[in-house]
DNA sequence: CATGAATGAGTGTTCATTCAT
DNA sequence: GATGAATGAACACTCATTCAT
């Protein structure tokens, strides 16, 4: 009978352990994974990204992504609720750091500047908003997506730490202009280094920053 | 004798028309496959692409993609070839017809606005370019195939046609960011019209060039 | 009226010459496609070999084999008639010249070694045996064309020409080891020229024959 | 302390057996599979053989193949190297339990004798050299697979066990013959058993091996 | 949780055959 | 008779997914 407890309590602190180290471990794959996937699905797109080669690059099998997610769309659905909420969540504790508008708005301007030295996310950013528009039935799925990773930072505060041209009631068209110059400088400069270097494409992105936020003259003030 | 020689003659265009019609036949199977094929690799994109979409929406079977092409690739770059090809005679004659600079533009920027209203042509292009990145080995293959397109026009006087600013002896950033700009916005529309208007395109479209074409003040003289 | 009744004397003439002129020109095209298939056959087996390549080699197009012949199969048989046809009767002819029985086995040694220096009609043969083993539903139709073959010439005429151990009341034991041998070196040479050169072939079939053929001591006088 | 290196033994050994269950089944699937290729090749032809029936014929799908064999190819030449290896190991086995040569050569007459017996082996051999003569792209592989054979048994050791006129410095012409006959006799029975029938074809590999082995008078001693 | 063998639907491509000319 | 575009069945091979271990 001792041993048979000493083996249950042993057991029971094993599979604990088990469990945290497990959990861990789990973690740490499922992070490898998310890794692996953003390099392959950037650099074949998702058509073409294997999940072997992603299994493989993270330096685990097949069975461990199936065992961390359901399918090639929950993982590519997975990268962009993880890779949006990282993103987002680190801009807003930068801008929350500042005290002016001005402050704020240099630390969005370096903000789209990394972006468009970042060519892999770019590319990753491209696929996404392709894969949408060819799946029309994920849209509900997209848009939860998206509900959720607002809800995981106050998207609202966020909202507010941003100059007027920013608000929801702006017209878009500046937004998009900008979102749209960044990811096609970085696709060209990917297609074509020679036509625009990295440092055109960052330097360019900054002039484009620059016109398109520039508060018109006497307005934005806060 | 004379009415050997007219039932030869018959014979002779009986036997023209034999072959005219074949060649004919043949021209629109091979001009149905590029148009269904437009439309398909830009609803699926290159690699989602089945032939057997592409053939059953031109009225044929697969046999016949066959018959007029040597592959898949072969399909994207011959519509890759043909596009472009079109595109640029349309836009040259049209340049020709101009007697002033200042027309050259006008025309300039109403090509740069129908493009703006072409959403398939545009996925395309954007098919086109990531296909390009994702293939370096077609790298030769697409070089040779921009080639032909220069080719099968006078791309010189094309280019002399157009505005200083186009000169190839220019810094490429506007243009670059003309196409990026066209291509991201047709790419935003058709992901969410809600967000962005077909009419706000084109005019946001129409802003841009304006803004990236116009005249330093005192130079581009012609 | 006149004219009318000349054109149909014409064409009645014309129409005569141009049949026997297609007629020509038919036999001509259907020889040289035998031929083709021939080397064709030979050279990449009967499931590789493809109509296109036989009826490229030929100077035709596929359209002009099916003029000419029903299918695939029908082209090997009609091969294998004409090939088998015109062998014997080269061989009956020859052996028709003969005098004496001793002549007559010369003309069949000679005949051997000539088949076992012909590598292209020996791998033929050895594709009609296999065919035939594999395609049992043609059996049937194979005994009809061997049928034809022997009535093409008259087989037993021919089988008198030959000395007794081919008559076919003999056992078939060493007829059927001649022939085994006789494709069996020629395939092996093909193979490994290094292994057995075309001299040691054709010695080794001469020796062969004389061994399986030898008139056993004081028999076979005729 | 005792427990647990208990159960880590027993844990050790679990995974041991998953790992050989794992193996063994893979193993027994691999097999299987070459089996019936050896049919279904045998039965067929390289070209005409389909994967599916292979597949279907040993209980797996066209899948289980692909996790076993790289291509069409990768299996026939794995076929190639089983069944050669296994039939010469086996051959030299019984060698080397003879004590005199004359029971070497009693041994090695009854390996030909049986393979005599062996339609499928011998068919599935001439496949191997049809398919080398046709595929001259595939020497260089063919090579490295008969080198692996030979060194896969003690290949010098083989040979010192067969007779003088076995080694490899005296004349191939017999070696030749020998494989040929028996390759033609199986192909003739299967063709045409009334022909001649099994046991013909064991008796006449027996005459053949005798005359062709037959110490020549006064050589060969060992 | 992780492995990897196995599944099976799917896809590009080939090729014998047909048919309008 | 000959052409060659078109058909369509067939097939090797791929890959997301499942499941026994």
């Amino acid at each position: 009978m001792y041993h048979i407890a000493y083996i249950r309590v042993y057991n029971y602190f094993s599979e604990q352990m088990a469990v945290n180290k497990h959990q861990q471990k789990s973690e740490e794959t499922r992070r490898k994974l998310l890794e692996s996937a953003l390099r392959i699905f950037a650099r074949d797109g998702f058509e073409a990204a294997r999940l072997e080669d992603i299994a493989k690059e993270s330096g685990h099998t097949r069975g461990a992504f199936y065992a961390n997610f359901e399918s090639k769309d929950d993982l590519f659905f997975a990268l962009l609720e993880e890779g949006a909420s990282r993103r987002l969540k680190s801009l807003q504790q930068r801008l929350e750091k500042c005290s002016s508008l001005q402050d704020r708005v240099k630390v969005l301007r370096a903000f789209y500047l990394e972006r468009a030295a970042d060519p892999q996310s770019m590319l990753l950013g491209l696929e996404f908003k392709l894969f949408a528009l060819r799946h029309p039935k994920m849209r509900a799925r997209l848009a939860a997506a998206h509900q959720r990773i607002r809800a995981s930072l106050n998207y609202e505060a966020l909202v507010k730490l941003l100059p007027s041209s920013w608000q929801p009631e702006q017209n878009e068209t500046n937004k998009v202009l900008l979102e749209v110059i960044l990811t096609g400088l970085v696709l060209e400069h990917a297609y074509d280094p020679k036509r625009i270097s990295a440092k055109q494409t960052v330097d360019t992105m900054g002039r484009a920053f620059d016109l398109l936020m520039a508060p018109q003259p006497n307005s934005n003030k806060r």
